[in-house]
DNA sequence: TCCCGGCGTTTAATCGATTAAACACACACT
DNA sequence: AGTGTGTGTTTAATCGATTAAACGCCGGGA
């Protein structure tokens, strides 16, 4: 690659190195004078000098470089949008991203901390797709970040979506619309996840703030898939008309495209007959369902952004508590008013 | 980080670097006894000893760092799976992937390939989303490789999806279910997309195989999202019923669930009324449909892979013609024989 | 004339590994 | 004894930058 040297442009210009190193790197801008900097400028730009950063850093122990290590960047397409943030965000700041997937694989991960290390990398960003409570591996650089996950011991600072208040403003959004049957298809019992169980919460909070009764029979759980939330849905809307709901609120936009299947069976309209509200604001499935999906973005990008400031030390973050990204909702057309029989 | 140097070791094992140096990296595993070699594992290991790959680096001229320029992690989830792939075989073979999203800007791009070659990788991977013909850009590294795209001047390695032979797959899928009227959804026309060119070869030669005489009504074009195949396949659906396709061979899984929607409000049921292929095997869209839908496997992950490996050396590649990567069918749901009155 | 201080530049050590070449030592052969 | 042949280990140069400290030069003040 760079086979020119600072020694030649130390020669082209009639200087030392030193001096070279002092006018590029702009460190003794003001010691040296006006004349020799445009020289040693020139003899650079005419020999196409280009530092060597592996020089570099081995003097100034400092690479420019943060490793990334994530478990699936293959299954998942948000992986896509936190990456983007990611290195947007280290981009702007002069830094470039190591990439190491691990497909969660605890031996992966040793290896891949290993030669981040090795590697000399300024910092570590610790991602996993799904916001869940981690132990943190040995060996993870001081100051570390965790994305889209949080340490079960706690002490390094961590970025999750407030998935609380996700559930919140998704459930709010059909009360606004005038539902008062409203049912939350959620993930699987006991699947570990947090953000159901937060999802849950917001949900409950708003019916209570709304005064409506939780009706148990309206809280079903299915895979977290088109064919789970099809299953799901139907068990929904086959129930007697009295108690049907009018509004579902679903775990994912997954969930929520199988229940326009369901609802398409019956012979069911959305949104005159039912309101849909999704989560996650999934690229390629939301926008493109009939009638676009109405639904909680996960604010994945930004959680990627935020985790490479806070790794690049530009943002201050306490290592206490996660940081919550809000999630804000993406109005589409599955929301309406309740039919006026149910109202 | 690595505080401990080799020099260290050398301390502890009462030798000196170079013998350190030789044992760990076995270079001169013949040349010293097993005495030392003992010794020196011994104290490598009692103190932590982990290399700097940096100073390791600067020494060999080697980084074992791959730089990987591509435009758009962000918007496209095929990117995980092309990453997955790169990233993989890089693992595989000791190497790390440094990873670079230009957004599709020129002046970013050469920034990239700056920030790379300043920071010795041993090697690029140039990568765009979608199947393309490419200026290369400017100081991109020798032995550089193409990833989903082909750069314009030839000369460099790259590898591409076979979508001639994939528009053959796809349509032969449907012929053997035993359907003649079968119209191609395809992208925008002159959208500079060379998949959508070399798809419809496929389309003709197969049926000119089977003897069916191309009908140009069947051939349509839509924009590639569900909106655009909603629109695209409700004008097939609408003409006569004796020169309305029986089959669709649509460009991409989004028109195809664009074209479930047309057909659900049409009455129409899949397969039993209208068979369906899709393209790109997209993750949780395909399976996710109702039903899922039959489809051709974009190879992004083996695309991935081969381009890596070609980085590395580990396979040799022809830089005179594109690598074409076979895509294979996926058989689900959605295709069936045609209806009898259509036979 | 001599000394001093400031300015502009250079000298040389340093980062932590790799590796060609030198070296020390033991032993065998004439 | 002298020379040669291995064997096992060390010496020291090197990769290409950064940077503290030293240096040479010039002008001003006593």
């Amino acid at each position: 690659m760079a086979r020119v040297r600072m020694s030649d442009v130390a020669a082209a210009a009639g200087v030392s190195t030193a001096t070279v190193s002092m006018v590029l790197s702009g460190a003794g801008s003001d010691r040296i004078s006006a004349l020799t900097q445009a020289k040693v400028r020139e003899a650079a730009e005419a020999i196409g000098y280009a530092p060597n950063s592996v020089a570099r850093s081995l003097r100034t122990r400092r690479t420019r470089m943060i490793g990334l290590i994530s478990d699936t960047i293959a299954t998942t397409p948000f992986a896509g949008r936190m990456l983007a943030g990611a290195n947007d965000a280290a981009r702007e700041h002069g830094h470039l991203v190591v990439l190491v997937d691990t497909d969660g694989e605890r031996a992966q991960e040793r290896r891949a901390i290993e030669a981040l290390t090795g590697q000399q990398v300024d910092a570590m960003v610790y991602a996993r797709m799904w916001h869940q409570v981690v132990d943190a591996p040995a060996g993870l650089a001081e100051g570390s970040v965790f994305l889209d996950c949080r340490p079960a011991q706690g002490g390094w600072p961590a970025v999750v979506p407030d998935d609380r208040e996700g559930g919140v403003t998704a459930t709010r959004e059909l009360v606004a619309a005038g539902h008062r049957r409203i049912a939350y298809l959620d993930a699987p019992q006991g699947s570990g996840a947090v953000a159901s169980a937060l999802r849950h919460q917001g949900y409950l909070q708003v019916l209570a703030e709304a005064g409506i009764t939780p009706d148990p029979a309206l809280h079903v759980h299915g895979e977290t898939d088109a064919g789970g939330g099809r299953a799901a849905a139907g068990r929904l809307l086959d129930l007697p008309a009295d108690r049907r709901p009018t509004g579902l609120f679903c775990f994912n936009d997954r969930m929520a495209m199988g229940a326009y299947a369901a609802a398409h069976r019956r012979g069911l309209r959305i949104p005159e007959d039912l309101s849909v509200v999704g989560f996650d604001d999934q690229q390629l499935i939301a926008a493109d369902l009939d009638p676009p999906l109405t639904t909680v973005a996960l604010p994945h990008y930004e959680m990627g952004r935020w985790a490479m400031e806070v790794a690049l030390r530009e943002r201050a973050a306490d290592p206490a508590a996660p940081h919550l990204m809000e999630c804000p909702v993406v109005r589409r057309g599955s929301v309406g008013p309740p039919p006026p029989q149910a109202g």
